[in-house]
RNA sequence: GCCAGGGUGGCAGAGUUCGGCCUAACGCGUCCGCCUGCAGAGCGGAUCAUCGCCGGUUCAAAUCCGGCCCCUGGCUCCA
């Protein structure tokens, strides 16, 4: 069984082989750190999450590398009044970023390039192409000439004829062809353009504009253009030639077409071998959600809200390259499967845990089951990265474990076992669902302890009777977030 | 206009690459039953799809071919 993703080159599903058949080189088109991430970046960055974990489950040693853009016209547009800069702005989100990262419990990548520390990387690459008559200096700024890379538009599919034109008016008069691009800009920033992108509390544009940073260059004073950045940090920190990278679906043109013809221009060899694509997440009046639309859910508030898991849970529930709307109803449904799925995986544990290890008993519909869903898992997941049958496969599980264990009055061990791992090392390690993560850290907590207190007096008044005051206390504490279930031997109760 | 991707039950969403195991998965919702002081969770059962429309190929089509209708994204900063 082997993995197949679809290629956005070649828009076919393709199997998939790394040049060095031990390992594969893995790169994200990251965010602009000019404005907080929102959930559909979270989508982008869990899906190659899971993507970097299940070729690691394969075998494969991953080098994953994902970058900030953060030298940016958007980020100077939002320099504020109080002093600070075009850098401090861009740090603070890079900031933000990396701690929405980790609150959704993302493998952490390699290495986070920044635009500002491979300047020089990127000059050297310019030039690499001015030489080899790719790119052509005007006024100080340098263009890529796209009638000089025969296979320009590749990617999109696109004609550069029929291209509409890139850039400024301004860049239009100096460039040789309308779709040329820029790989460096001459000076500073516009602050006519600035205005454009300003909230409220920005500064005035002309006081922000003198915070952009600019860089020596053989043409002069400038900054670079906005897609040669990957080109040099994909260069850098991986190798000319990738295996796979992967962006959000808006960047296949002009972003990505612009990164294979000044790479692929520059080296003579291919850029990216497997070039797969996340769909743009929908928000809830079905436009796509976008920081320039300005309609979208930061993760910082949807982790908050519904938590990791549950978010993880929506994100995968929708094939990467699939449409995905979301919506309170959506996000709803997504916490309920995450629900059923905790609830059984800790229904398991608490079982097999309750149990002698040396019991004889076998459940064989269970054991037979088990392989069945871990094959189920694999093939979802090695076809194009299914996540959604994937976790359905999970869900399977789920049903297998609680019929086993309302249809038999003493369970099987390693049957449990073996089901509790696969929730463990799918669910958990290729999924980054965190089972069990409130009961997770070894000792009971003072917090346990006192809910428990008020399990037990309630229990007394039950037993007295006293049901009205028993609701109460439920009630109570499921307004502090506690579920209370009353089952035969007693109540259970998880945080939730 | 050009390029790309879609239209599957009340909702959501797999399956379409290589037609048959799809009388269409998993989940949510609804209804009934078991269990329960009640509720929840769980279990059992039920409800719910002629897979956008029309035509074709085939022993066989959600899956292939042709035409049509509708939707979304890209072509401008955007994951």
């Amino acid at each position: 069984m082997t993995l197949r993703v679809t290629n956005s080159l070649t828009r076919e599903r393709e199997r998939f082989e790394p040049q060095d058949p031990d390992s594969v080189l893995l790169y994200y088109c990251g965010l602009t750190t000019s404005d907080p991430a929102h959930l559909g970046h979270a989508r982008g960055w869990v899906h190659v999450d899971v993507m970097h974990r299940w070729l690691e489950w394969l075998g494969y040693d991953v080098r994953h590398v994902e970058n900030f853009t953060d030298v940016n016209e958007k980020i100077v547009a939002r320099v504020g009044e109080d002093g600070d800069t075009e850098a401090d702005v861009a740090a603070s989100y890079v900031r933000d970023i990396l701690r929405d990262m980790r609150s959704l419990n993302l493998l952490r990548a390699e290495v986070y390039p920044r635009v500002s520390e491979h300047v020089p990387e990127i000059v050297d690459l310019v030039e690499r192409l001015i030489d080899r008559g790719y790119a052509y200096e005007a006024n100080g700024s340098v263009y890529f000439d796209v009638t000089t890379f025969e296979e320009y538009g590749k990617l999109s599919n696109q004609d550069p004829d029929e291209m509409e034109p890139q850039g400024s008016e301004d860049e239009q008069a100096e460039k040789r062809n309308p779709a040329d691009f820029a790989l460096w800009k001459a000076g500073g920033v516009d602050s006519d353009e600035i205005e454009q992108h300003q909230h409220d509390a920005a500064a005035p544009a002309e006081q922000a504009v003198e915070t952009a940073q600019t860089w020596d260059s053989p043409w002069g004073r400038g900054r670079p253009g906005w897609h040669i950045e990957c080109s040099a940090m994909s260069m850098t920190h991986l190798d000319d030639t990738i295996d796979i990278h992967v962006g959000g679906q808006d960047l296949v043109f002009p972003h990505h077409e612009n990164e294979i013809a000044q790479s692929e221009a520059a080296t003579g060899e291919t850029f990216a071998r497997y070039w797969l694509h996340v769909r743009l997440l929908d928000a809830p009046d079905e436009e796509k959600m976008s920081s320039s639309l300005g309609n979208f859910e930061t993760v910082e508030e949807a982790a908050e809200r519904y938590g990791p898991n549950a978010v993880r849970t929506f994100l995968l529930s929708t094939a990467y390259h699939n449409e995905a709307t979301y919506s309170p109803e959506t996000m709803a449904e997504a916490e309920e499967r995450w629900d059923r799925l905790e609830r059984g995986y800790e229904r398991a544990v608490d079982a097999a845990d309750s149990i002698d290890a040396r019991t004889k008993v076998v459940d064989q519909s269970l054991r037979d089951a088990i392989p069945a869903i871990r094959e189920e898992f694999a093939a979802a997941m090695n076809d194009d990265f299914n996540t959604r049958e994937a976790l359905s496969a999970l869900l399977e599980l789920v049903n297998v474990v609680n019929r086993h264990l309302d249809e038999h009055a003493e369970y099987d061990y390693r049957g449990l076992r073996s089901a509790v791992e696969t929730f463990e090392e799918f669910g958990g390690g290729v999924l980054g669902l965190q089972f069990g993560d409130a009961a997770d850290d070894g000792g009971v907590s003072v917090a346990e302890e006192m809910v428990e207190l008020v399990l037990d007096l309630r229990e007394q008044e039950r037993a007295a009777g006293n049901y009205e005051r028993a609701d109460e206390l439920r009630d109570d504490l499921e307004a502090l977030g506690v579920e209370v279930q009353d089952t035969d031997d007693g109540y259970e109760y998880r945080f939730e």
